[in-house]
DNA sequence: TTAAAAGTCTATTAGTACTATAGACTTTAT
DNA sequence: ATAAAGTCTATAGTACTAATAGACTTTTAA
């Protein structure tokens, strides 16, 4: 049940992304700067974004002072969408899956165990991940910030 | 967040077993029957089942007459613990994981989002599968079995 | 007592997906 | 014109997954 590589890049660079941006203005930051401060190789880290980007996730501008922002307001950004983007469907086996089902060749699905017990999974992954946005994310973030200042 | 092929078998072989028993007896069964009825190979189906039974989940008996049955009565053998035995720990990212912590290398790990919100997946994870049952499994499929005879 | 049925164990291979790197190209600001 | 930045495609390396192979042990019963 592992979270790939990209799909954890991929995350941190838009919580980043989402965390730096001063007054709710979306941050420009460089994939260089991503790469150093979330210690993600750069080369890999560029086709991540890239993939975001083409997804509709990120907005990108070329050329000196260019960079990387979130292409929506951090709320309207679910963990899940991201994951979805990076590392395919939530679902432990396609034929429970929602966005790329295919049959799991058991005699007869409505009944097979398996099925049903994957199923509440698949469910319970999609309602938090698809229920977190980046906004709930940093608000988190700095609520634990702050409560361990003042402990 | 996907089970692997080993995972799924293992999962099905066990729910099998569990499916099997008439009243309560634990079923004798052996690996070609079950490779056959689940199309599992066979060969790796062994080895499965072999390990399976190494972490002391499933009994056997070799020679005629032989075959695999469940070590302890199915309500007492959670799902959870068949995934963590053939694909390792359910948390997404080493960092949250209960069996298998590693620091996963962010500057302040209190204060890591990516953290804070793989930790929710990774309890939410455990408590279903944890708490779901071979007994809970069989119980739900005959369940459904029973509303599409009499719809 | 021996043949057949069944599980045990270890090694090896084939395939695939993940992770990462390389390098040539385009756009933009100054 | 040049430096800073993103774009795009290909490819290499590696680790893991899935599957196969084969020789061995135990047990039953004819």
């Amino acid at each position: 049940m592992r979270l790939s590589k990209r799909g954890e890049y991929g995350l941190r660079a838009m919580i980043m992304l989402a965390t730096s941006g001063p007054g709710g203005h979306p941050a420009v930051i460089q994939i260089r700067e991503i790469s150093e401060r979330e210690k993600i190789p750069a080369k890999f880290l560029e086709q991540i974004l890239l993939t975001l980007k083409n997804a509709g996730l990120l907005h990108s501008k070329m050329g000196v002072g260019g960079g990387y922002h979130l292409a929506k307001p951090a709320s309207e950004i679910s963990l899940g969408h991201i994951i979805r983007i990076l590392d395919g469907p939530l679902a432990p086996v396609k034929c429970v899956s929602q966005m790329a089902y295919e049959p799991c060749g058991c005699p007869d699905e409505e009944t097979c165990g398996l099925r049903l017990a994957m199923g509440d999974v698949r469910n319970s992954l999609a309602k938090i991940l698809d229920g977190t946005s980046l906004e709930d994310v940093t608000r988190r973030v700095s609520k634990v910030r702050k409560s361990l200042k003042s402990g």
